[in-house]
DNA sequence: GTATGTGAAACCGTTCACAGCA
DNA sequence: TGCTGTGAACGGTTTCACATAC
């Protein structure tokens, strides 16, 4: 390995690992091979091995990958061995599913404060966090350790949202507003955008023939 | 162009450049270069015109695109320019939120039809949408002809929601459980991960010295 | 002059194939 | 023997650079 640059879907996929290593240990499997966690996953063999690479050599030849063991060092790599904090911007209906939803709560993040800009909002309380005005963010955000914070406001208001996250020092922003954020070099964003996802499937969806152009004979095919 | 493979995240950037030029449109601007679209989408303009060239020429040498004629015809490609219809599966938290999501509903997205498990919420009414007992997936799926599907239910749930709207013919589906859902060829699947997107900040918000491995002497740095 | 459309080049990530080791 | 770890080959996407057209 060394001192290679590491592409980011690599991280995403020892995401994915470290779930199903969870699911294999659970179930008392002990060992496991490249070629067995690749087929669970839906990916190639040396992809596991190489990705794995980049951070150290976990395995045994011959036998394969003590589970637990390597759960423990994908755990290392991503910082699962640690709580992350978490402030909601935006309590609509996505904002309160976001603050209730399973894979957040229990799986090493929790959310410590929630704000919305709407009167009648505040002061609802959802599971242990209150809804906050935002002109508390600064403080709370700072009193209470806050490291991610969680954008599910409208288009219109979420590059506001963002600043004010990063005013009151956060450099961790998952956004589930469609627009393009534009922060600091320092700050990380990760985007989960519904529709753009969905016009995927609309694209796929669509009979070639029904967008045939003016320009062409044939009609376009997708890769698989 | 000709009979070239299109590679699917063309599609995800089209499907961006049809949100932006709309816009644009609403500002009034009528005609756009590559150049200062790609700027405002953060990407290279040569990448527009390689997504635009694999389906024709649509821009003017020397003037650019006008801004209609453009968001026509990625609207056409896209499938813009028809309704789809959308079956929710399992009406939770998350669930409900997607119901009354403003990204689905108004922009060519119609839900239709949403099943649950939970007798307890079976006939309650969200918007115009009355929610089903799954029993009854097959029969509403065929008579309110769904296009897509969209599951919202438990990690455990999730294959047996998929089978079950396969089976009642849906060819598309939107999966927000963190599973890998298997399914036949014809069926196309995108899906949704909010923890793997979580798990990425974390990764880049931990510090490469708290994850150095017994086996190293450098930390890795991430590709930026 | 200016901006598109497009071959060619550069870059990056994935897969192969095998050396190395238990 | 069996499976990892990894250099090399491959394939695909992005970017460059320029001919082409307005």
């Amino acid at each position: 390995m060394k001192n290679v640059k590491i592409p980011s879907i690599a991280i995403t996929r020892l995401s994915l690992y470290a779930r199903n290593l969870k699911l294999l240990d659970q179930k008392g499997v002990e060992v496991v091979s490249s070629v067995r966690l690749a087929d669970i996953c839906g990916i190639n063999p040396a992809q596991i091995r190489k990705d794995l690479a980049y951070f150290g050599q976990f395995g045994v030849r011959g036998v394969g990958y003590y589970v637990k063991e390597l759960l423990f060092e994908i755990g290392k790599i991503l910082g699962l061995d640690k709580e992350w904090r978490l402030a909601l911007v935006g309590v609509g209906n996505l904002g309160f599913a976001l603050l209730r939803h399973a894979q957040f709560v229990n799986h090493g993040y929790t959310f410590v404060a929630a704000f919305d800009r709407k009167p009648k909002r505040v002061g609802i309380k959802i599971g242990d966090v209150e809804v906050a005005p935002l002109e508390n963010m600064n403080r709370l955000v700072k009193e209470r350790g806050v490291e991610i914070g969680v954008i599910a406001v409208m288009p219109g208001s979420a590059q506001k949202a963002a600043d004010m996250l990063i005013r009151a020092g956060v450099c961790g922003i998952l956004n589930f507003a469609p627009i393009q954020l534009q922060c600091l070099a320092h700050v990380f964003v990760e985007n989960i955008d519904f529709s753009l996802k969905l016009d995927v499937l609309r694209y796929r969806l669509t009979p070639a023939r029904s967008r045939r152009h003016r320009s062409h004979s044939k009609p376009p095919q997708l890769l698989a």
